[in-house]
DNA sequence: TTGAAAGCGCTAACAA
DNA sequence: TTGTTAGCGCTTTCAA
């Protein structure tokens, strides 16, 4: 079933169904209740692959991130696609698992495929290579020379704040457990701690320690580092998911969270709230930002947007039950 | 940059270009080469959407869920994409939120799209519907009557083998928080859980309660029932999100699990491990399911498959902390 | 207001 | 072994 067919039951020319399909002004009413009548019946409904193939638009956009497992993602994906959706756009999901070979895969392919756009969560890939992407692209979580937009999340004033909500709750030895070396974010947040407590007088290298965004390393690692100097009263996490294995370290060594430690943690994924005890984190507008890449996507396919622009994201404190 | 440039900065025709980009048996070595060299200095690319248009297909599927952001369906979905991926298909994600009018909106975009196949975890959509949908599908969580692939997960065995651990730890007086009344596999628990149960002389209609498939629901509820049931001494949550809420109102009543009171859930997300207690639980193969409804969707993709099949995975108890 | 026809980039049947 | 050409289903220009 094609737009010849209906245009034969109709007895008009394809263009005129075309027109019709497109809402067109220049039909005449009849013709064009004529033309509706046989869609009705046939229940036609027009082949966007040709449309794609004419117009060299696909309405799709691709989304390119390590893993929809690791919490903080299904937020963020959910976000985006409900923005996509709502524009007409379809969301092609991949997984890259930071594999830089993955990644120039999917790229080539979502390229292939005509993907209008894409979203990429990537500490691998390279400048050149994202300037080499043949489509509008938005990076996510990294500033970048290459002339796409970017997004990140202010860990400057992040950890600052989580530290200095610590201290205000009299902690007198906070510790570090940190993300992997490769990520931007881990690194940015390792060094503003660092910022913040190398002038203490209690202040020791053994505070930072790696995490590696992963919960059965973290918790091993802060049970480590728990035993070694007993006298912790404070720890920030580099995101959440460490966070909670900070928690379970605790948990099991028996040191009383909040009580003998205060733990924080960064990202704001939903789950903080569903552990034992909930977990105070900086909170990023998870949602906002997925929307807000959306938008500045489309904005550059449709040509509205020129420029490109760089967007810095607040963290907001949200206190729960795992501080003081 | 199309193969018609291709065509002639090698000085032959289209036809022999697309021989050599589909690696055809009858082209001369040397043309060959010579049609690659082009190739590659051009940084040609074929263009998919053409090919989609001519061969009718799209080397996509979709896959429709409730909710990315569900911890169950991350999971699912990375499985899915994996295989898919391993398969040279790229996999667009669209969330339903279980509302009907989306689904059908979903499924019309995708038709026209000429996505070659669709994976759906979905209870509101109908028989009729399912039947009309115009490739190939897959149903998740759910047997029909129409004619597609369905899989499904085992309740029977599952809610058993789940309340007899239960028993054997000594239980007494074992609850049921359940989920929407409109999810056949929450009813399918609600019905076997009675029908393990409801011969002791124990057993009260009040040890039945739901929590939605919500965590805040979930304990709320939970808090009532265990401030009006104080001798529930075991708990059989119809999922793993259900029985993190119900893990939080113990703790908050200060209920001790497990040696007040057994906890078990249903499903086996990986986030079970990471709470406090760790969750013991009833552990769907969710990886395994999602390779396997891709397997099964790109059989009869590709032919290969031709009679509609149905399989139900069984659950495997997980044993952790939060039952005695 | 409508239709004829070209063309989006590719593949494959047929011919040479 | 290679080329010519029709055609996948649509949109749009141009002419009527």
């Amino acid at each position: 079933m094609n737009i010849k067919k209906v245009a034969e039951l109709a007895g008009v020319s394809t263009a005129t169904v075309s027109r019709v399909l497109n809402n067109k002004e220049n039909v005449n009413l009849h013709t064009k209740n004529k033309v509706e009548n046989v869609i009705n019946e046939l229940k036609y409904e027009p082949n966007d692959v040709a449309r794609m193939l004419y117009k060299g638009r696909s309405n799709m956009i691709a989304l390119l991130m390590p893993d929809i497992t690791n919490p903080f993602f299904p937020e963020l994906a959910r976000a985006i696609e409900d923005e996509a959706e709502k524009e007409g756009y379809a969301c092609i999901l991949c997984n890259t698992d930071g594999n830089h070979l993955k990644e120039k895969n999917y790229i080539k392919a979502i390229t292939q495929k005509q993907v209008d756009g894409v979203i990429i969560v990537s500490n691998t890939i390279s400048e050149n290579e994202i300037d080499e992407i043949n489509m509008p692209v938005v990076m996510l979580d990294r500033k970048t020379k290459a002339n796409v937009h970017s997004i990140t999340i202010d860990n400057q004033s992040g950890v600052k704040n989580a530290i200095s909500y610590l201290k205000s709750l009299g902690c007198k030895k906070i510790g570090h457990l940190k993300g992997p070396k490769d990520d931007i974010n881990a690194q940015q947040r390792e060094y503003y701690y660092l910022k913040e407590v190398n002038q203490e007088k209690w202040f020791d290298l053994d505070l930072l320690y790696s995490g590696d965004y992963d919960f059965d390393t973290s918790v091993k690692a802060t049970k480590k580092i728990l035993t070694n100097h007993s006298d912790i009263d404070g720890l920030f996490a580099g995101n959440d998911l460490m966070a909670f294995g900070a928690l379970k370290a605790a948990h099991d060594l028996k040191v009383d969270v909040p009580n003998s430690l205060s733990v924080i943690g960064f990202d704001g994924i939903s789950f903080g709230k569903t552990v034992i005890p909930s977990l105070t984190t900086m909170e990023q507008p998870i949602y906002e930002i997925g929307v807000y890449a959306v938008k500045t996507l489309l904005g550059q396919i449709d040509g509205r947007e020129t420029l490109y622009t760089h967007k810095n994201f607040f963290t907001k404190l949200k206190k729960r039950e795992s501080t003081r």
